[in-house]
DNA sequence: GCCAACTTATCGCGAAATGCTATGAATTAA
DNA sequence: TTAATTCATAGCATTTCGCGATAAGTTGGC
């Protein structure tokens, strides 16, 4: 035989309470259930717990440090049954968000402010790395989750759309593309173009625009990240296609986007996570806050 | 439902081994009872503790953490009933034992070393107490046992029986009484007499040994403490009638024992404990030591 | 790309235990 | 002495538990 907590919670009772039938009437059971209980107890530990005769019950010194001991196992079970509990409640846990650079710095800040004002107890970190991070750290649990664009190939990830993005036009206020009218890709020919470097997603989705008006796709400079783009612009240097969402590190800077048709391309942003691993429940709360802050943020600059 | 120890211990030995059928080997128990117990304990918690698909079993952020806790809270219970159970096999505990001065000072010292010896890890503390003390010690659980000579009347007393011991006549060197025949009572009218204060059992007992040859007891000194009376009768002061346990106090004195007969008045020296409460695996110990030693140490003088 | 091997989940059944009611035994208080 | 209270025991119905069999799903090899 073995000792239960069953065992162990009618023993406190008894023992806090001094009688059986009055602990019994307590814990919702039956006074022979209880005698059965302390008596398998004491069988097991090989010692008496209670001396007992019908009329009075108290604690042997064995029965005394027993239930120091036991009381404070229980409590710590207890303590440890809430801590996880609080994890499945959302009160508290840690989140690891992996995206690239500039979703890290334009989108996810307000975002995560928003989804801390509703969990505070849940600690957000954020991995700002290179795409084809963002999907490894995924995998392999260096992060719970993370937003950008990626092939819906992967293997062992699971993807949640958050919203379509339209790569956008880029130019300084002197540019002659600067005005009020949809911008087509055919006119990008006579600008010199700020691209991404190769390995980037949106400088795939360039070459595929400029692909589509059958232009050759000479970049003037080739850059590794969004800001360094578009203060390339801003200093009058080329033009750049880029994500709507860049708007906003153009903020303030003397850049204006301009729509991109003919055609529109789009690409999905969405919140991935691994497909083996357990969604946990921050990831979840998580998933659902960036999802309509996602929405929020840019319906109207991007369709 | 409630949380069981069993669910925890599988959950450990799950989390630990990494496999469910691993672990269900070495819990000598089939694995859908670990599938099931898993679940239950998921269930309970509120939280999936182990990502699992057919091929691989790893903790979530939720059961790493749960795993840290329940290992603490076995670790603690399996603490918890290994000391209880050296309690029970005496290899640790606690033992008062209320016994009159000349007692502790004489036949307790000896008696402790001898237990002490064969327990070494139980500690024995002495109360020594007048006689009156000892029961209500006992009675009350100040004390876990006395030994001394008590009315066989005594309510919620348990009496263990350990050694008969005689009065003695007890002179100085030099007293004609000193010889090598038997003393008896009638020939103690002529001596000075020092006797123990009226509250001493002993005292009851010299007065019983004079009324039965119809002498009167005319104590030239009385005394509180045997070591006193033995201290005077060394001066020449008097004779003193004492326990026969008393040469080991008047041992490297200049004092004399001598049988005392017609009559010869013995009393039971006995080990008391409270009736009620259970007897401790120490007092066991201790009253099974105390008693073989009693019986070395004077039957010789006793009987 | 399909098959074989291995691992976990589910199902059904039999055995064990659990807990309750009724009853007994013992002690205290009136 | 009796009545009342309290713990222990017995018998019984119910629930739970754990096992075997089987299903479902994944991985690795061919």
């Amino acid at each position: 035989m073995k000792i239960t907590l069953k065992q162990i919670e009618c023993f406190l009772a008894v023992a806090e309470y001094g009688s059986f039938s009055g602990a019994s009437k307590r814990l919702n059971t039956a006074q022979p259930a209880l005698s059965q209980a302390i008596k398998d107890l004491e069988a097991e530990l090989g010692v008496r717990l209670f001396d007992r005769t019908t009329r009075r019950v108290e604690l042997t010194d064995a029965g005394r440090e027993f239930q120091q001991s036991a009381a404070k196992v229980i409590e710590e079970l207890e303590h440890a049954v809430e801590s996880v509990h609080e994890l499945a409640e959302r009160k508290r846990g840690r989140l690891t968000v992996a995206a690239p650079p500039l979703l890290a710095a334009v989108v996810l800040p307000q975002a995560i402010a928003e989804f801390r004002r509703r969990f505070p107890g849940i600690s957000v970190q954020i991995a700002d790395v290179g795409t084809e991070q963002i999907v490894e750290s995924v995998r392999n649990g260096k992060a719970d989750c993370g937003i950008g664009t990626f092939q819906p190939s992967e293997e062992g990830i699971e993807r949640v759309a958050l919203v379509r993005d339209s790569l956008m036009l880029f130019c300084d206020e002197a540019s002659p593309l600067n005005g009020s009218e949809p911008v087509c890709w055919s006119e990008l020919a006579d600008y010199p173009l700020v691209t991404l470097t190769r390995d980037s997603g949106i400088r795939l989705l360039v070459e595929v625009g400029f692909e589509s008006c059958e232009l050759p796709l000479k970049p003037a400079f080739e850059v590794a990240q969004v800001t360094t783009a578009i203060a390339l612009v801003e200093a009058g240097l080329g033009v750049a296609v880029l994500p709507t969402y860049a708007l906003a590190a153009a903020r303030y800077r003397k850049v204006n986007g301009r729509q991109l048709v003919e055609p529109v391309i789009s690409r999905e942003i969405v919140l991935i996570h691994a497909s083996g691993r357990s969604v946990s429940p921050a990831v979840q709360a998580f998933s659902q806050v960036i999802r309509r802050f996602a929405q929020q943020l840019t319906p109207q600059e991007a369709r």
